[in-house]
DNA sequence: CAGGAAATTGCACCTGGTGCAATATTGCAG
DNA sequence: CTGCAATATTGCACCAGGTGCAATTTCCTG
């Protein structure tokens, strides 16, 4: 018996070289052509697999070109954030928070991630998608608030504080693309928290 | 030549008449059995029309269940916000544009409002059309802001004021499902923007 | 009432997406 | 290495949403 501590198995190796695959696939026709003028059927062949298969791997053909999936927070972001850290002050840890969350949304390479924001860009439709993630995981980040609750009393509903994180990140993006792609974008965070902030106390 | 005045011609009143129809029958069925057991085909039925017809009236199904079109905000409410109106204050003035922007949606008649507000609960992908239709209509609300700009300068670009409007708007229909539909939706305008404020100045 | 504009409709067609059953691939125990 | 169970891939038939086009009907106007 070898089993392997660092490796997978075949399978395992398989199924992830199969998702690159065709998320790389749909990207690239997509940055292309245009989202309406690539078909299913397309990004399968491109990816090597029967286009039923696609659908084993991606709901949808969206899913499929924002690459769905790998997005989410680190169980160490969570931990601190639920403990009333990392600074103590709510805005300041909300900002790590969506930082983190616009890390993980642009993936692990620098370059994936402005790919996603270029085709974000590209096909605003993309972004209702965007959308229905934050709707799918809004428990998860208002259970994250109540967690906080408990160490740290907020000063609203958790509710409310999970809609600052997603218009946060949101205008983030927006400020990010409006400023032409300029550094990184979580680097717009505190400028967008000061501006909303300053727009809702006028 | 009899140009009426008040009335509008046979045509124009049965186009009404018929997307009335539509919407009534789209928002009874999805209602009665859900937005994925109702089919166009059956919707176009009950309203007494072809299949083909419904699509002249409504780009897709979402949009004739939320009843979309009816849904701007008057002249005047938008030539009073741009001069630096009502208030003066612009997050009064901003609760105003958003409470115009609510009831717009809810429609003319108070029972349709709840209609799609129940709807909205009862079906979150909808909401992924509510941010759709707000990409559509962003530069319309992004240029109301620079036209107030003019009058009263803004604390922060059009485009982050926009974001406000629409993050405002959404919290509002959260917090009034929260409270389980308690009074007018508008009424809830003032106490999630004071929340909203919160968690930005922490 | 005639003729033109606008709306309705039928039809053929494409794409996204799902269920199901057959087949191929992988993992594993002997 | 071999055979068997688990898992993945695939083909196929099918449904629903949506569009373009051309024929037909309905409304308006002179």
């Amino acid at each position: 018996m070898t089993p392997p501590a660092g490796d997978l198995g075949l399978r395992e190796r398989k199924k992830r070289a199969r998702t690159d695959a065709i998320v790389d696939a749909a990207q690239r026709l997509v940055l292309e052509r245009g989202l309406d003028a690539v078909t299913v059927e397309e990004i399968a062949e491109a990816a090597q697999i029967s286009p039923r298969t696609f659908f084993n791997y991606f709901e949808s053909k969206d899913d499929a070109v924002l690459g769905q999936g790998s997005f989410e927070l680190s169980a160490e972001t969570r931990e601190a954030f639920a403990a009333g850290g990392p600074t103590g002050r709510l805005v300041a840890d909300l900002e790590v928070l969506v930082r983190s969350l616009l890390a993980a949304f642009a993936g692990p390479g620098k370059h994936q991630g402005e790919q996603v924001m270029e085709i974000l860009q590209l096909e605003p439709r993309l972004l209702g998608r965007h959308f229905a993630w934050f709707e799918r995981h809004k428990t998860q980040v208002v259970a994250l608030f109540e967690r906080r609750h408990e160490a740290a009393p907020l000063p609203a509903d958790p509710e409310m504080c999970a809609m600052v994180v997603f218009v946060v990140t949101r205008a983030a993006m927006d400020d990010w693309a409006r400023t032409g792609h300029e550094g990184d974008v979580g680097d717009h965070v505190p400028h967008v928290v000061g501006q909303l902030a300053a727009v809702l106390t006028s």
